[in-house]
RNA sequence: GGCGACUUAGCCAAGUGGUAAGGCAUGGGACUGCAACUCCCUGAGCAACGGUUCAAAUCCGUUAGUCGCCU
């Protein structure tokens, strides 16, 4: 039998993090982070991650378990979230998955393959370097030579997703684009409820810009200095974080911190709209338009009551 | 009141007689091991009116608005 997983997602801003919390609480429920960057320690005030207090008592799972210097992926979060929601069936709980990182959700919703492999960053540097001396353009080039389908769906400019699809043929001798279809087909092990929350355009803007004055008031400056004193440096995948990136990149060139915090707003807007195009694409997902509810407890009840019809009557 | 400059998409901006570059924003989209990443697509007929010309955003005139200087 399927077994149940909720899922809380929707653009930045959004206010997933209290919704999951005020759920979980309902339905006995325990957090599983899904956000590419709340994962990293010290990392905080930027990635709006929730207090302890916040989390009144709630069990969060993938939130500070990496040093932004350390690796981290889609790949290690799928193992560690499938190994957290077994751990929370065993303790007769209902996994909650939260957050905005839908390549992530889908990994796991449906059980993506990623193979054995290990990332091989000499082999893609090597592409890299190919691609900045022949062109993007003879790179793609390349793969169309092995991968057809691949080199057909990715556009040329997009070098690093055609590098990734060379990097698999290389490692596995066989298409990504073979394998993408085959990964496509499947149909998903839970019985799952796929919340997207969602607002107004105009309010999620204003709600974005007001949340990055907010983060700038309770110090980002400060957390990013932080960072960058232990060791953080602009290549690391945890400083292309929204926030970070635009920091350092002002306190490395010396730029105005006001238009990098005015930056930082304009980027966070983009990417609530690449979530949103993500979150529309999938399937199976429940929108939750935010301002057709009165209340906070009205929207609260209302999940929870959809909850229900995928979770055993014992768990509440 | 006089003199001068300017007026091109939501914003910035090229074009100075041959049928409107570009950037930003906006909106849409892609994404299956870097995903808060990376990438793609997206619009106006040139302040208004009247002339000159085969042809005007480009030249001339009038009007309006904006800005500067002067009295």
């Amino acid at each position: 039998m399927q077994k149940p997983l909720i899922i809380i997602t929707g653009p930045t801003a959004s206010g997933k993090t209290a919704l999951s919390i005020e759920i979980a609480k309902k339905i006995n429920g325990e957090i599983i982070s899904a956000d590419s960057m709340q994962v990293y320690r010290g990392m905080d005030t930027g990635t709006a991650k929730a207090t302890k207090e916040e989390m009144q008592g709630i069990k969060h799972y993938l939130i500070d378990e990496f040093e932004p210097w350390e690796e981290f992926n889609v790949a290690i979060f799928k193992e560690r979230c499938n190994k957290y929601i077994q751990e929370i069936y065993s303790h007769n709980k209902i996994p909650v998955i939260a957050g905005g990182t839908g390549f992530y959700i889908q990994a796991v919703l449906y059980n993506i393959d990623f193979k054995q492999t290990k990332t091989d960053n000499a082999y893609r540097e090597k592409l890299w370097d190919f691609a900045n001396i022949y062109g993007a353009c003879a790179l793609h080039n390349e793969l169309a030579k092995i991968d057809k389908a691949s080199a057909d769906a990715i556009h040329a400019n997009n070098i690093k997703r055609v590098i990734r699809a060379m990097e698999y043929y290389h490692q596995t001798g066989t298409k990504i684009s073979d394998h993408n279809e085959e990964e496509r087909q499947k149909k998903s092990p839970y019985s799952f409820k796929y919340f997207v929350l969602n607002l107004p355009r105009e309010t999620l803007y204003s709600r974005i810009n007001k949340r990055v004055d907010l983060m700038r008031m309770a110090g980002l400056e400060d957390e990013v200095r932080a960072l960058m004193a232990k060791g953080c440096t602009k290549d690391m995948v945890s400083m292309q974080g929204l926030g970070y990136k635009e920091i350092i990149n002002a306190i490395e060139q010396g730029e105005d911190i006001n238009s990098a915090f005015e930056k930082i707003k304009q980027e966070t807007r983009h990417f609530a709209k690449r979530q949103i195009t993500w979150f529309k694409r999938e399937k199976n997902t429940e929108w939750i338009e935010k301002d057709q509810f009165k209340t906070e407890e009205e929207l609260v009840n209302y999940c929870v009551n959809q909850c229900k019809e995928i979770i055993p009557s014992n768990n509440f």
